[in-house]
This record gives C-alpha cells, sequence and structure tokens, in this order.
RNA sequence: GGGCGGUUAGCUCAGCGGUAGAGCAUCGGCCUUACAAGCCGGGGGUCGCAGGUUCGAAACCUGCACCGCCCA
C-alpha cells in the first residue's frame, strides 16, 4: 500500500462525512452512559449564507464537540435555522415583485404557503455549508424555529407569560419601518453616520413680541410639534416660558415649555417637541401633558393631520415642501452642515420611523434581573470575561420588548379577539371554540406576528423537546455551552438567558464563549456595502477545509479580533502537506512489517523513541488543557509544533539511523512512528477532521495497539502515561543531542562548509571547569557516547575525539559553547577570518553587555535583599556562564588573529 | 457623551513581573530518495508616548495619542 503524492482534499471531505453520518457517529442518545456535553448551534437565519463568521463558530464549536465525543462524552450537538422573519418575507416579496404581485395581491394564507415553497426549496442552504465544514452535529435532530414541536413551545410562553402579566399589549412608542411595514425592536434598528442640516426656524409669539429659533434636523416632523422646550436654567430665554407661540404653517397655537432635559448647547437651545415622532419628545411630551399629533402614517407619508398641502407627500417630499414654504414665509434663519446618527432598519436600510402605536410587548424588568444574577453568581460563566460587561450593561438598561410584528412569516400570535363584545383579547395556544362572554364563535386571530428572536430565545430548551418532559431535556438541559459572536449578546445570550431561567427553570448554558470577530487582510469588518467578504466556501476550495479550519482555530485568541489573510490559510495547507508527507515516510518503511506491529515495552525501546513518546504525552497535556479553557490558539499551536518540529523535525530524522540498522531497533523505531501517529491523528483530528481521519484509516492496519473504534471521530482521545519513559538523566542526553546538532550545523554554515559534508569535532570541557579538566573530560566523552550514532546521523559528524583543556588548542578551529562543554570544528584552508572575526566580536559585544547587567544586579544591595532567591541563584548562574562565555569569545577572537 | 478592546520584528499575532518569542516574509546555503507547500543556517524589535509603583516593567498603576468596536 502506498499513498499518493499529494493530500486529494475534496476527495477525503466528501468521502469520511458521508460515512461518519451514516454510520451514525453524531447520533446522540439521552440514554447512554457518559457526562453529558450538549451544545446548541446559534440557529442561523434560513435565508442566509456562510460567511466567516458562521465558519469560524461552528469551526470551534466542532473542535470542542469532537475531543469531548472522544473523550467518552454523551455529546449532543443540535443544528438548525432560524425562521427569520422580515429577512425571509422581503426575499419572496422580491420574488413576487417580478411578476408585479405583492404579498396583499396573494392574501395571507397563499402567501405564506408560497414562503415555505421558498424555504424548502432554498432555506437551510447553509446548513449544508455547515455540513462541509465537517460539523459534526446531530444532524438527525435538525430544528427549525417554526417546526411544530418549537411552535408549540412559542405558544405556551406567550399565553403563560400573558397570565403572568409579563405580556400585555400597550400605546406606545415604537420603532416602525415604513417599508416592511412592521415594527421593530431597539436591537433590529442599526445606527449610521449621515450628513444632514441643521434647520434654524423661527416660530413667532402669538402677541407679536419677535419670535424665537428652534434648530431641527427634521424640519417635516414640525408640522406635528405640540410644544417649544428651553432648558429652565437658560438666561436667554427666561421670562418667555409660558408665552405662547404661533406653529408656522399649521398655524396651531403651541407653548414655549421649561424642561430640564433640553440641551442648552445644541442650536439655539430652543428645541420643537414633536410627541408622536420622537422618542425624547414622546417623553417630554408625557411630562408636560402634551398632545400627539400623528403627522407620518405606517406608510411613511404625511397623514391628513399634517394638514392638506403635505398630505400624501413622502417624508423626503414633504421635507423639501416645509422648507420651501417657511423659506417664502421668511421663516428660515439658517441652514447648517450637521453630522448625525440616523436610524435604520437592519434589514432594509429604510429610515425607521418612530411611531406611537399599539403593540405586544414582554415585560423585562423581572426578567433581566433574573438573568443578570445567573452571570453574577457564576451559573453562568462568559469566556472571556468582560464581555459580561456588556451583557450587564444591556441588562441595566432594558426596555420593555415590543414583541409583535406586521409580519405574515412567523409564529402569529396566539391572541384571539371578539368583534362582538369588543373585550379584552383571548390569549390561548388553541382557537377557543367561542368568546367566553357572549358565545360568539366567529373570533379573530390576531394578525401580528412574533418577533423571531421571541422563538429562538426559547431554542436551547425547545429543540430539546419542551414543554415535554422528554429524556433530552433531563439529560442534556442546561446545555453546556454557547458559542457566538459578540454582536448577539443581546439578541441570544441575554434572551435564552431571561426565557430559559423563566420556562424551563434554569440557565440555558453554563458557559458562554464569545468568539472574536473575522476582519479581513486590512483589518476591516466585512460588510456587504465594503465589498470585502469573503466566501469561506471558496477558501475551503482553495486551501481545503482541514486548513481553513485549522488557520481559523490557530487565529482565535480570546479579546482580540482575527484577520484572516492567505499566508496564514497557505502555511496551514503546508501543515497538511507536511503531515501528508511524514505519513508517506512512515508507510514507506512498513514494507513486509506485520499488522498489526507488534507491541514494544518501553524497555526495549531506543532513547529517541522513548523521548518522542514522552513528548507527545507532554502535547496532549497541553492540547487538552488548552482546548478545555476555549484557548483555540494554543491548541492549535501546540498541535502544530509537536507535528512539525518535534515529530518530524526531529524524531522521524533520528528514526532514520535505527530505521537503517535493521532488526530490534528498526521494530522499535517503527512501533514508535505508528504509536505516534495514531494519537497524534486523534489530537490533529479536531481541527482537522479529514486528513487525520484519511491517515489514520491508511496506517490503522499496523497501529500496534489496535483501536476498538473503526473511525475517528469515535476513537478514543489519548491519555498520557502515568510516568515519563526517560529517566531524569535520559532526558538531558536528548537535550544534549538536540543542541549539539544545532550547534554543529551552525558551525558548518559558519565554516562554510556544504550541509552534506561529514565533519570532525571536538569535545572539551568548559573554561569555567579547568580545574577538573580531566575528569570532565572522561565525564563529556561518556555522555557524548550514549547519543553518538543520533548525532553522527543527524550533524553529519564523521568523527569526534574528546580533549581536556591542558591540551595546546590549534588556531585554526571555530567553537561553540554549551551549558556542558564547549565544541570546535576546524576552519577549512578558504575560510574569511575578517568576517568570522567580525561576527564574533559582536557577539562578544552582546555577551559583555549581558554580563554587566547582571553583575550590576548583583552587586545591588537591594536587589539581594528583596528579590526572592530563586532568581538571585538564577542571577548568579546566567552571570557565571556568561562570564565563561565572554573568555571562550575572547580566546576566540584572539586565535582568529593568530590563525590567519 | 459613556464603555470595551487594541498598539510587541516588514506582515499576522503569542507572551502579561526576572536572559524579547512564533508563523509568514526576507537573506545565505542545500533538489541530503517523506515533504522545494521542503531542509539547514542567519539577519531583523529603545515591546505607541509620558509619568509612577518595584531591587527589577513589554508586562502592574495613572495620564495622553492613535486605531477598532459597542451603547446612547
Amino acid at each position: 500500500m502506498e499513498l499518493s503524492k499529494t493530500f486529494d482534499s475534496k476527495a477525503a471531505e466528501e468521502r469520511w462525512f458521508q460515512l461518519w453520518i451514516d454510520r451514525g457517529y453524531f447520533t446522540a442518545d439521552p440514554e447512554r452512559s457518559g457526562k453529558p456535553f450538549s451544545i446548541v448551534i446559534p440557529p442561523p437565519n434560513v435565508t442566509g449564507q456562510l460567511h466567516l463568521g458562521h465558519a469560524l463558530n461552528v469551526t470551534l464549536q466542532d473542535v470542542i464537540v469532537r475531543m469531548r465525543r472522544m473523550q467518552g462524552f454523551n455529546t449532543l450537538w443540535i443544528p438548525g435555522t432560524d425562521h427569520a422573519g422580515i429577512a425571509t418575507q422581503n426575499v419572496v416579496e422580491r420574488e413576487i415583485a417580478k411578476q408585479g404581485l405583492t404579498r396583499h395581491d396573494l392574501g395571507r394564507e397563499k402567501f405564506v404557503a408560497r414562503v415555505w415553497e421558498w424555504k424548502e426549496t432554498y432555506g437551510g442552504k447553509i446548513l449544508h455549508q455547515l455540513r462541509r465544514l465537517g460539523a459534526s452535529c446531530d444532524w438527525s435532530r435538525e430544528r427549525f424555529t417554526l417546526d411544530p414541536g418549537l411552535s408549540r413551545a412559542v405558544a405556551r410562553v406567550f399565553v403563560s407569560l400573558y397570565r403572568e402579566g409579563l405580556i400585555y399589549r400597550g400605546h406606545r412608542m415604537i420603532n416602525w419601518c415604513p417599508r416592511c411595514e412592521t415594527a421593530l425592536s431597539d436591537l433590529e434598528v442599526d445606527h449610521k453616520d449621515a450628513k444632514g442640516n441643521l434647520w434654524h426656524i423661527r416660530y413667532p409669539f402669538v402677541d407679536g413680541s419677535g419670535s424665537i429659533s428652534v434648530a431641527t434636523t427634521r424640519p417635516e416632523t414640525m408640522l406635528g410639534d405640540t410644544a417649544v422646550a428651553v432648558n429652565p436654567d437658560d438666561d436667554r430665554y427666561r421670562g418667555m416660558v409660558g408665552k405662547t407661540l404661533r406653529l408656522p404653517l399649521a398655524g396651531r397655537e403651541i407653548p414655549l415649555i421649561a424642561d430640564a432635559a433640553v440641551e442648552r448647547e445644541f442650536g439655539t437651545g430652543a428645541v420643537k417637541i414633536t410627541p408622536a415622532h420622537d422618542f425624547n419628545d414622546f417623553e417630554t411630551g408625557r411630562r408636560h401633558q402634551l398632545a400627539q399629533i400623528s403627522v407620518i402614517d405606517i406608510h411613511g407619508r404625511m397623514s391628513d393631520q399634517a394638514g392638506a398641502a403635505y398630505a400624501g407627500l413622502s417624508r423626503e417630499d414633504a421635507r423639501k415642501q416645509v422648507v420651501a414654504d417657511l423659506e417664502a414665509q421668511g421663516l428660515v434663519e439658517k441652514v447648517e452642515p450637521h453630522a448625525h446618527k440616523l436610524a435604520v432598519c437592519s434589514r432594509c436600510d429604510t429610515v425607521v420611523e418612530p411611531l406611537i402605536s399599539e403593540q405586544w410587548f414582554m415585560r423585562m424588568a423581572d426578567l433581566a434581573a433574573r438573568a443578570k444574577e445567573a452571570v453574577q453568581d457564576g451559573r453562568t460563566t462568559f469566556h472571556p470575561k468582560h464581555w459580561e460587561n456588556t451583557y450587564f450593561a444591556w441588562l441595566d438598561n432594558i426596555q420593555d420588548w415590543c414583541v409583535s410584528r406586521q409580519l405574515w412569516w412567523g409564529h402569529r400570535i396566539p391572541a384571539y379577539w371578539c368583534d362582538k363584545c369588543g373585550g379584552e383579547p383571548i390569549v390561548a395556544e388553541e382557537r377557543p371554540a367561542a368568546c367566553p362572554k357572549c358565545g360568539n364563535a366567529e373570533l379573530r386571530q390576531d394578525e401580528d406576528v412574533l418577533d423571531t428572536w421571541f422563538s429562538s430565545g426559547l431554542w436551547p430548551f425547545s429543540t430539546l423537546g419542551w414543554p415535554d418532559d422528554t429524556p433530552e431535556m433531563a439529560t442534556y438541559y442546561p446545555t453546556t455551552l454557547l458559542v457566538t459572536g459578540f454582536d448577539i449578546i443581546f439578541f441570544w445570550v441575554a434572551r435564552m438567558m431571561m426565557l430559559g431561567l423563566k420556562c424551563a427553570g434554569d440557565i440555558p448554558f453554563r458557559d458562554v464563549y464569545i468568539t472574536p470577530l473575522v476582519r479581513d487582510q486590512f483589518g476591516k469588518k466585512m460588510t456587504k456595502s465594503r465589498g470585502n467578504v469573503v466566501d469561506p466556501l471558496e477558501i475551503m476550495e482553495r486551501y481545503g477545509t482541514d486548513a481553513a479550519r485549522f488557520t481559523l482555530a490557530q487565529l482565535a485568541v480570546q479579546g482580540r479580533d482575527l484577520i484572516l489573510s492567505d499566508d496564514r490559510l497557505a502555511a496551514s495547507r503546508a501543515f497538511a502537506n507536511k503531515i501528508w508527507n511524514a505519513a508517506r515516510f512512515v508507510m514507506m518503511n512498513l514494507e513486509g512489517a506485520p499488522q498489526p506491529l507488534p507491541s514494544v515495552p518501553p524497555e526495549h525501546l531506543g532513547l529517541a523513541e522513548r523521548w518522542i513518546l514522552d513528548r507527545l504525552d507532554e502535547a496532549v497535556r497541553n492540547v487538552t488543557r488548552a482546548i478545555d479553557d476555549y484557548e483555540f490558539n494554543n491548541a492549535a499551536m501546540v498541535v502544530y509544533q509537536f507535528l512539525w518540529h518535534e515529530f518530524c523535525d526531529w524524531y522521524i530524522e533520528l528514526a532514520k539511523e535505527p530505521l537503517r540498522a535493521g532488526g530490534e531497533r528498526a521494530a522499535g523505531a517503527r512501533y514508535a512512528l505508528l504509536t505516534c501517529f495514531d494519537r497524534m491523528l486523534r489530537i490533529l483530528h479536531p481541527f482537522m477532521p479529514f486528513i487525520s481521519e484519511e491517515l489514520w484509516q491508511a496506517l490503522r492496519p499496523w497501529f500496534p495497539e489496535r483501536a476498538a473504534a473503526e473511525h475517528l471521530p469515535v476513537a478514543k482521545w489519548p491519555a498520557p502515561a502515568a510516568a515519563p519513559r526517560l529517566s531524569e538523566q535520559e532526558q538531558q542526553w536528548m537535550k544534549y543531542c538536540i543542541e549539539a546538532t544545532e550547534r554543529i550545523n551552525s558551525l558548518r554554515a559558519l565554516v562554510g562548509h556544504h550541509p552534506g559534508q561529514e565533519i570532525d569535532v571536538t569535545f572539551r570541557p568548559r573554561l569555567a571547569d579547568a580545574s577538573s579538566a580531566f575528569d570532565m573530560e572522561y565525564q563529556i566523552a561518556n555522555e557524548v557516547r550514549s547519543f553518538l550514532p543520533y548525532l553522527k546521523a543527524l550533524a553529519k559528524v564523521h568523527s569526534v575525539s574528546f580533549t581536556d583543556l591542558g591540551r595546546e588548542r590549534d588556531g585554526r578551529v571555530v567553537t561553540t559553547l554549551l551549558d556542558w562543554c564547549e565544541i570546535s570544528v576546524k576552519t577549512p584552508e578558504a575560510f574569511d577570518f575578517a568576517k568570522a572575526r567580525e561576527l564574533t566580536a559582536k557577539k562578544l559585544a552582546e555577551v559583555k553587555k549581558h554580563l554587566e547587567q547582571h553583575i550590576a544586579r548583583l552587586k545591588n544591595d537591594d536587589f539581594l535583599a528583596k528579590a526572592d532567591s530563586d532568581t538571585r541563584d538564577a542571577t548568579r548562574i546566567r552571570a557565571e556562564k556568561l562570564k565563561d562565555e565572554e573568555i571562550r569569545l575572547s580566546v576566540q577572537l584572539r586565535d582568529l588573529a593568530s590563525a590567519e
């Protein structure tokens, strides 16, 4: 058997994912043993397309879910989508608009049927994209917020909260989107920077005693003014408060009032009050019992109350007309450019109109207080923790939530009106047969639907079968973890917390991991309007899904944004290639080897074999801890470092020697190579599920410890050995071996030998050991002999010799100093002594500088008195070494000078 | 206006009280039969600025500057 020259990521992705699904590896069973570990996916919008935020979010969830599954947890990861009321309705409205139809032409029933049709055909595209990422969700449990079960949960919650008085109907000011023709919650409104004007308009006093100027960004709303307000402490208007003004164009008489909320610095210090079209003015109007005159209707057009001259005009046209009319009357004092924030619908970007309207609201104060408590007392924890501040801040300033939407796509509000007796609505899960008061059977269900987030808020338990007592609820609720972006803390996290505590009787999740935001290579947020959105599918296509996932995990640092670059992706692809080729090397050396390979007890393994197995154990410990702590970047780095720089760079090279030697030593090396690969691939699997499975399957027949599991997703997470396989002495030998190899290679490059050329090296004791130089020589020779075969192979050493300090130094050598010895290599005939002197002098200067710093520290009484003893010792030892090195470099410099 | 985060090598980022690190890029040498998507070796940083705490600060505190985000 042989591996192809390169890894075909696409073929592996298709092959393994389908097989995993077919085998049911991701299918959860609440009755199974094992500690539960459950996650619900933050449901993406059903109209959604996979973007990098999703890709990151899902990759991180998958990393942790896969590890937990391998660790033997009873794992559940539920996928699904939300129905995205406005967004989905918009999509279908646009579609039928192509045939010149509006939803009203079709009627509610037909239109909703049409939306369902669209959903069945195109909706959930994003879930297929998540599959391509390798998401190990329990796809048999896919949920949709409009599913019958989830809809039942919605109705149950609405009814019970209504009965408790937590849901009520109110006549209040709300955000209204004139294009979507629906109410919006605060969170569905975006604030954009806009360049507008500040119009200063003169309002004359009725008594003819002049006029007062008000400044406004929305002159068209003046038609609905019912007062002008100034700050009571504003000297400019002292004595005028209480007088009556004549509202231009409308002709109405309105009072000049004083209100402390007026900012004296804004405009002229006098502001017009339009209680029916501005949130602040609404409050001011209430304080002063002002009339509310609605001059703009739900279509965003001027109403009859705006006056015959303006009724029917759009807000934009009305503004032009009002300004023109005021100018004609000479009432526009000045117009100045003004930068301000514009409130727009987050779905369609239309300027939002504050309107007074009758809507359904959820009382939030109490729910919010309990949601806050749960985080304060640590039942739920945010990672990183500082996001708790954002969560608290929102809950502290919470307003009642407008939950009704004037849409057709969504959960229709379970409230029924009796037009005969016209009383309170009847709120019930099922349509009542008749009005309980008058017996009228012709009840009319409320036209509105609920905000999508109402059902999303129930997601952590409605997906588990709530309100029924299901085994899923019993086993998996509260869920373990929610992984989401910070922008969703209000939408999901807070509302899930409130509703989970209220309805399911417990927190919805124990941990909340807030992912970084993915930015483009210039550090800009990716937005459609900027056009800098990167398609993750394209990235997966170009670099392979494994590389894309690995890159995202590697860059996922807590508390910092993530900048994705091609360089990083290419590096991950190179990593996959490296693993692939390491496997090819192993395969090459398996010719004729028995399947499975015989197990070799540690005491029969060579030094290098036991060393790499110990190092792997350390890597396993570190990667496990990092994932436990949601440090995905560190986890990925541990795997990368081990695989590439320990296993490939060192162990594979070390193994070549025993493999060549054959016999028992080769068997030991093969054992170590295969055992490493088995475990390495297991810890790689959460990050790179496909290549790991591909190689695991290829090598599996030879694994000395044949796994019970047939495939990696259900293979056991490796457990490190209880004790290290190397003694301390042996650990030191390996350290010396690696160090000596690096130094000799460095010397080889310095003297200009060809990389492949074998060289002779001399070991001698350090100058500092001069007092016992002879013993030292003996000891060093012993140390080196314990790893000499490795050294010869790795550092391409032809012969080694040992000498004590007593013997004459040959001037034509270059030397390097280690903790335990110095190593010299002869210089060739053609050697650039001047350059070598320059380098040595530079190094010497550096060493001197460091040495002086250390000496100064050791002479400092404060340091000696206050630093702890470990630090003092370390400083002393370091100073000795520096001194040693200083002498050695000086000697070398002198030698180089005399040798030429 | 309130708040949060960031500022470390050319780029992307670790480190968060005791010798400044990684990956990529760069430079020199190697096609050494696992891998040129590679191997070996090297160069490169007064850790945003200014104060303070400390024997000692990239790290802790304060202020400032700039960048980004959230909320009003």
